[in-house]
DNA sequence: AATCCGGGGTC
DNA sequence: GACCCAGGATT
């Protein structure tokens, strides 16, 4: 039996079910794809459920605001995707006239759809003879045909995606696109794969070769920025000061607090720093520190120190993007995942 | 071609 | 701490 049929059966009795099989509503795929792009089924899975609750179909996406797409969004990261979805659904509704497109070529052009998304919406909802690659299948064809050239090199994705479309020849699209995925999430993982019960050990070359934990070949060294975040919460009767963050950098379009960045770690003694917070919020200030937190993104580990301020003064001139709001509609807001904990922590 | 964009799980 | 997740956009 070939490679692709052991993979398909492997799938029909190994498959999980799952809130976004069993339809071909290509919004509804859509919706699943986006959300779980870098994201794992199950972290990803109640947000699905809860975004298709608010939006059953995309007319009803279509017509909501942006902070309430980053608020449903909240938490789950790569913010992006919620704000190019509530662009592509208007898109969507404006030139399909609400119906969502199946066809890879129209579904490439649509933000925050790149050749994997168009891939697999095209293939899961029309069956369109389109090759999904992703993490899985990179996995999958590397250590099975032992390709060691690196998957994130431009020679490398070139090979994956053209053995990739050979390999789906023959096959129907649907199923084997989401068997190789469920195969590589399930069977073929990153960390301790199992080889044991495997239905395709015997033609695995990394198997055979004892390459198991050497592909696929990756490229990487990424940078870790270090940045101290020092954010101020300022509490005025029932108002709290707010600021939305900017194109930019990470984080946009979300409201955090008022933020002093700094190079390193700031103490309380520092004239330096003192002297910048005075500017923002007067000389009668009183500082107090609260608490300390780490938050670690990709390209990022951000130091973040939470100031309490009393008797302060902003002037909102100088200051526009500052703001002034209730309590109760600036919990309403979307924020960073550091700032909304912080707000169930700390804020009543 | 390299870098940025989150948060969480796993080993 | 390192790696990865049903990737895509930007420079």
């Amino acid at each position: 039996m070939s490679f692709q049929s052991e993979i398909v059966k492997w799938y029909l009795s190994n498959k999980r079910d799952l809130p976004w099989r069993d339809t071909t509503d290509p919004y509804v795929i859509w919706l699943s794809e986006i959300i779980l792009q870098q994201t794992r089924v199950e972290q990803g899975k109640p947000y699905f459920l809860k975004f298709l609750e608010n939006f059953p179909n995309v007319s009803a996406f279509a017509s909501a605001s942006e902070e309430q797409v980053l608020k449903l969004w909240q938490g789950l990261g790569y913010y992006s995707r919620g704000r190019n979805m509530l662009y592509t659904a208007r898109y969507v509704v404006a030139n399909y006239g609400g119906q969502f497109p199946t066809s890879y070529e129209q579904l490439i052009k649509l933000k925050g759809v790149g050749s994997y998304t168009a891939a697999a919406i095209s293939s899961f909802s029309s069956n369109e003879q389109q090759a999904v690659v992703d993490g899985n299948v990179y996995r999958v064809l590397s250590r099975y045909f032992g390709i060691e050239e690196p998957i994130n090199s431009n020679l490398g994705q070139k090979m994956f995606s053209e053995l990739a479309k050979e390999l789906i020849i023959d096959q129907e699209p649907a199923i084997y696109n989401q068997a190789i995925m469920e195969f590589g999430a399930l069977q073929c993982k990153p960390k301790s794969p199992v080889c044991s019960e495997c239905p395709v050990q015997l033609g695995c070359y990394a198997f055979k070769h004892k390459k198991i934990d050497q592909l696929p070949v990756k490229l990487k060294k990424v940078k870790v920025r270090k940045r101290w975040f020092n954010y101020f919460v300022g509490i005025t009767g029932d108002e709290i000061l707010t600021k939305q963050r900017m194109p930019g950098d990470v984080w946009q379009h979300l409201y955090d607090f008022p933020l002093i960045e700094t190079e390193e770690e700031v103490s309380m003694t520092s004239n330096e720093f003192l002297t910048q917070v005075e500017k923002l919020f007067g000389k009668d200030l009183e500082l107090k520190v609260l608490e300390g937190k780490k938050h670690i993104l990709t390209h990022q580990i951000i130091y973040v120190q939470f100031f309490a301020i009393d008797n302060y003064i902003v002037n909102f001139n100088q200051h526009a993007e500052i703001k002034s709001v209730k309590i109760e509609a600036f919990k309403q807001l979307p924020h960073p995942k550091i700032i909304g904990d912080f707000i169930e922590k700390h804020i009543d």
